[in-house]
RNA sequence: GUGGGCGUAGCUCAGCUGGUAGAGCAUCGCGUUGUGGUCGCGAGGGUCGCGGGUUCAAGCCCCGUCGUUCACCCCA
């Protein structure tokens, strides 16, 4: 069989690599259930209907079909899941007599998507999901919950670069809009999201293109996508632009409450900011929208996002409105681990290997190895009794940082010695209590080579 | 889906206007006969992505194809 060529846009990692993503993982896990929510996991497949409600026809859906299927017309179609947000809609309706609203809960699965792959792009990917959703309503606080929540773990990931957080609110921009008189308020809206990519005057000419505006009109709109703010000062900025609507109104509040009630959870890796330009596509967010950049890897677009949607689902007579950010697992990580600033500090789990001095003693070998197991020190027996500068050699090339000795005293009782192989150091141990004396070694860690600025430079020119 | 770049050893790459396939790192062995890393010496490893064409001769030129990558689109 020929070397298979890997696929592009379905990312894998080796052993070591993957420590790094389960460190996320676990880490994530943990916060989120500090604050009450809790897992659930979703089929990989949605029905299409599913899938493309909403008009979505952009949407590149991997569609699922047997091999042998005979009548297409008899199956209405299905699909992998392109988010966590529809499958999770989907669920709440589903189980909605069984759920307790407000319900609140975190979803860590993978996702697909038929693009082209790029850079942080892929068509098989990890997200991890928040969201809170009540049943009729839902009050803002929930808002600033799920930024907390997750600014609370994006700041537990300290070996990724610094996060900024970028917060705006549907509401401002499109009572702004409306209060304008723009004719086109959606349309508006998709092109200020565009500024990231393209000049303002690009998109300043583009706004009187395609949504109508006039120059004063598009000059205006340009003006309050300039505004960030730490604070609730950027308030006073868009007043100042003379615009008045009850939405815009409460857009403004809504997002300084956000930010004031996040500002004292800034640290010198997470940043949160009130930035107007953030507008989110068109999608189905009706207030608070989030974006998040990673220090020195701006090129990757926004790494984690969300906001607030009125009508998550609705079964005809009930609605269930809901707030969730999502964090782009593979996004984050594959980069990171695929230019090796990332990676874990060993290719095996063991903190251990015994040496085997020969076939004859194997089973003394296993036996401690057993000892070591029982107090759980992972480890494993070498697989041959080469010369034990080989068996070291074995334990290095793998990470283990120790290995186990059976030495034999003087009167002919075993006794063991087990040798740190970093720094050399060999002392007499009983396999049945030794413990490593940093409790790191116990498990594989996540190691932070190279820098964490990213190479981004060139990029950020134009 | 549209357009550009690139496919040579496990990895990173060199290979001039066509003339017998190279380096560094990694791997393995020996020096060093049961405690590694340094150093020295040596060895193994290739359908040059695949198919066709031009030529006395193709890694190199031409056509096709597949893979990959970047940009657009869109987004985690």
């Amino acid at each position: 069989m020929n070397k298979p060529t890997p696929l592009s846009g379905f990312p894998e990692f080796l052993p070591s690599q993957r420590t790094v993503e389960r460190e996320v993982i676990a880490t994530l896990s943990r916060t989120f259930e500090l604050h009450g929510f809790g897992n659930i996991e979703t089929r990989a497949v949605e029905p299409m209907d599913q899938l493309l409600r909403k008009g979505d026809t952009s949407k590149e859906v991997y569609v699922l079909k047997r091999l042998q299927e005979q009548d297409e017309s008899r199956d209405k179609g299905m699909g992998l899941h392109f988010d966590l947000t529809v499958p999770f809609a989907r669920y709440v309706l589903e189980n909605a007599g069984k759920l307790e609203f407000p319900f609140r809960r975190y979803q860590i699965q993978k996702v697909w998507r038929g693009e082209r792959p790029q850079e942080g792009r892929f068509r098989e990917f990890a997200q991890a999901d928040i969201d809170i959703v009540g049943r009729d309503t839902l009050p803002f606080h929930h808002d600033v919950e799920v930024a907390r929540v997750m600014l609370e773990a994006l700041g537990k990931l300290t070996f990724l670069p610094g996060f900024t957080l970028q917060v705006n609110n549907r509401k401002l921009i499109q009572g702004f809009y409306a209060g304008l008189g723009a004719p086109d308020v959606e349309e508006t809206m998709r092109l200020i999201d565009k500024l990231d990519k393209m000049p303002a005057t690009e998109v300043g000419k583009l706004l009187v293109a395609e949504a109508g505006l006039t120059d004063e009109q598009a000059a205006k709109c340009l003006e309050l996508a300039t505004i960030t703010a730490t604070d609730d000062s950027f308030v006073e900025q868009v007043r100042a632009l003379g615009i008045e609507s009850e939405l815009l109104e409460e857009g403004l509040t809504e997002l300084a409450t956000l930010i004031t009630a996040t500002a004292p959870l800034n640290t010198d890796s997470v940043r949160v900011v009130a930035d107007l330009s953030i507008a989110r596509g068109l999608d189905y967010y009706t207030g608070t929208v989030f974006e998040t950049r990673l220090d020195g890897y701006e090129s990757l677009g926004s790494i984690c996002s969300g906001g607030r949607y009125d009508a998550l689902a609705s079964d005809g007579k009930t609605t269930y409105p809901g707030v969730g950010i999502s964090l782009g697992v593979s996004r984050v990580l594959v980069p990171l681990v695929q230019k090796g600033v990332l990676d874990g500090d060993r290719k095996v789990p063991s903190t251990v290997l015994v040496a085997v001095a020969d076939e004859e003693s194997r089973a003394e070998a296993d036996a401690a190895a057993q000892q070591l197991r029982a107090h759980d020190v992972a480890c494993e027996v070498s697989p041959n009794a080469a010369k034990f500068g080989k068996q070291i050699r074995f334990a290095e090339r793998r990470g283990i940082p120790y290995v186990l000795f059976a030495t034999r005293r003087e009167d002919g009782t075993e006794a063991y010695e087990i040798k740190d192989i970093r720094t050399g150091d060999q002392v007499p141990a009983d396999p049945a209590t030794w413990t490593p004396a940093d409790q790191n070694d116990l498990t594989p860690q996540v190691v932070s080579t190279g820098s964490t600025t990213g190479n981004d430079n060139e990029e950020q020119e134009k």
